[in-house]
DNA sequence: GCCTGATAGTTGAGCTTGTCAATGATACAC
DNA sequence: GTGTATCATTGACAAGCTCAACTATCAGGC
């Protein structure tokens, strides 16, 4: 007896499924390239030539800031990450990817972004269908 | 330049950026139900009346089985939660959820599949294209 | 200029999450 | 039976994470 769907609740109840059927990948990922899963978090979010700010890093991440501290001192001693003052205000540090953790990065959204074979199965038509639906839902 | 687009790409990527996004919304949700996003994990795992051997659970978290002993620890002495012998196999041991457990594993998946605004946005035809190319992806 | 209050990041204590190596109990093949 | 693999636990330890306290800086009013 389920007359009429709650609007929208069968899409995402699905979303959630594939969150957490996915969610097993990165442990084995992040081993891979010698990292742990948080530093992926944190790699995966500093673009190169666009500095971040540690606050905002630990907003995006959703975690107190002293733990972006340790997160970023652990990536920094291994040459991954830099800290840097802020131009407009001495309180802050931003955070710079150095070569090598540009390369890490790109290295890691290569392989974080391999589709899982499901989606080869997926029609052409179904696949363009997806790319738009998402679209929106990002936008 | 890139006038071929490598097969099913696109939408994984899509979809890699929506885990992004949503990731952090689950550390404020578990605390509003005093638990952590591990115990999050392990709750939304365990069905009612479908017990899991600790094995299987620390296979599908893609973690150490030790581990999971001190998850099931911490989860058992809040009564959420009861280890049981194994009918076939006595080595084994498996889990199922108290009534409380049962109780707290619904809310936390009501508050988990509250669709965020965006999804409000699709059109009722864009969303059941969703649920079905979605349902193709888990079966 | 000088208070006052807010903000960014760090530090230290303490818990949880996670790994690895070793252990005891059980299952299974021979 | 004997040997070997498997399941869960234990202990030691690194990393993730939160909280409270602290320093340095900013921004507003006077």
């Amino acid at each position: 007896m389920k007359p009429t769907s709650p609007p929208a609740r069968d899409p995402w109840a699905l979303l959630v499924r594939l969150f957490f059927a996915q969610r097993a990948n990165l442990p084995p990922l992040a081993a891979e390239l010698q990292l742990s899963p948080a530093q992926c978090h944190v790699l995966h979010f500093i673009e190169p030539d666009r500095p971040v700010p540690m606050g905002e890093l630990a907003e995006t991440l959703a975690c107190d800031a002293s733990n972006v501290t340790g997160l970023v001192d652990r990536l920094e001693s291994r040459g991954l990450v830099r800290r840097r003052p802020s131009a407009g205000d001495r309180r802050v540090k931003v955070l710079v990817l150095t070569p090598t953790g540009s390369r890490l990065r790109a290295l890691l959204l290569d392989r974080m972004t391999a589709p899982p074979a499901a989606l080869e199965r997926l029609s052409l038509r179904e696949q363009r269908a997806l790319v738009r639906i998402l679209g929106r839902l990002l936008e």
